[in-house]
DNA sequence: TCACTTTTTTACCATTTGGTAAAGACACGA
DNA sequence: TCGTGTCTTTACCAAATGGTAAAAAAGTGA
């Protein structure tokens, strides 16, 4: 038996793809116009709908250009093809994704700055459930697309978190515990909000409930875990 | 713009996919010879592997064979057809996914059986990451093929924990939190070290205290949560 | 060994899919 | 109104993919 069955999963992708790149030929015009503002913009908003739904080779060309009202042939004039469109949206979406940690704040009351993580990450996840759904796609497959942006722009940040909830563990601010795991506790009962939606609504049909309790329960769930 | 975008998400598969209907055409062998078994077993790993590493659609009959070292005709001589292949790996998981809470004993100690439970689920995510991928590939994606189980089989069993746990909060035994969403939260934080594997590897490159420590940090985590 | 069934292979096929070439339509300043 | 550069469409293509037909091979019991 074979030990690697994904001869076609690409390996990393050169990751300075720059958003604004000019993808039409020769001309590059340095002002982006109008038309082609609305039209990128249309397609990845496209994209980001049918490659949260069905994942990376799951979604075609197709589908995202009935999605974004253009002809396939029209969106490849705007992105060198299907795997230009699935990284432009990868890199958009660190930067989104890594936001809430980045404003957690080291001089801040500890309790205050992780329960608020965990809400801003809560709303997120209802908020911008393809996001989440789209980077679950990507992770669960192993994440041959975005490896390096973990490596590269994710794991420094998460260090340096931790390191900060280390330290205020130290110092007695908030109950001990592994701070590896507590920020993987955050991210999984969010984002499962957004991920595993289609279950959920199965399990606990009142949206309310859903969204409210969510909120609750979770400020609950952190508060008496740190609370010293 | 269209609001549908999933002409080929195919509505419910008729649930009566009985595990051992004999593919193979007219002359039905009561017992399936011993080749059967180990060919369709073969194929159903092989399957479970790619499937869940690349969703449905994204996996192909051709890297399933190769997988299971057989040819794709020889595939289909064993199997009705590709979703004949998934939706019997969905049917097989459905059971061995449930049986953690169906072992939750309604009758014993609260925080015991709470925190076994929690073990368990851990245990299984770490000992089957590619069922817990299958499954979480199947939800993201909206539960197309999955709907009618997740209705049928865990929302009646989901219904009477969520009514069991109710009660021992109601008897003082845990403390009040609410009982749907604690669910939630045990499957997200376990089920998160089989489907973000890939990005706990690069935060988290040390196995042993990834492993080890989840199940302390959990144990900590929901004993902190529901003793009263 | 022979007849008969089960299993596997070879050779295909129709459709889908990512992608291209080139002609047309369009916008807009001169 | 014309011409030039931007955008869109039409008509394709080659490869991949799910699936089939039918012949060949391999078992199997008498």
């Amino acid at each position: 038996m074979e030990r690697s069955i994904c001869e076609q999963c690409r390996d990393w992708i050169p990751p300075d793809v720059t958003e604004t790149a000019q993808t039409p030929g020769k001309a590059p015009p340095k002002t982006p116009s109008r038309i082609q503002q609305r039209n990128r913009s249309r397609i990845l908003d496209a994209a980001l709908e049918v490659f949260s739904r069905h994942g990376y080779r799951g979604a075609t060309l197709d589908q995202i250009a009935s999605e974004a009202g253009l002809s396939k042939p029209n969106i490849l004039y705007y992105f060198g093809g299907k795997e230009d469109i699935h990284v432009t949206l990868l890199s958009r979406l660190m930067e989104t994704w890594l936001d809430p940690l980045k404003d957690m704040n080291p001089n801040g009351d500890p309790i205050t700055e992780l329960l608020g993580y965990v809400n801003r990450k809560l709303d997120m996840a209802l908020e911008l459930p393809r996001e989440s759904r789209l980077f679950a796609n990507e992770i669960l497959q192993g994440a041959p697309r975005m490896g390096p942006h973990l490596i590269a722009d994710l794991k420094p940040l998460f260090d340096a978190r931790t390191d900060v909830i280390s330290r205020w563990m130290e110092q007695g601010k908030i109950a001990k515990s592994d701070p590896a795991h507590l920020i993987f506790a955050i991210w999984a009962t969010t984002q499962h909000y957004a991920d595993f939606a289609a279950q959920t609504e199965v399990l606990l049909p009142d949206q309310a409930r859903r969204e409210g309790g969510a909120h609750d329960f979770l400020s609950q769930l952190f508060s008496k875990l740190l609370t010293p």
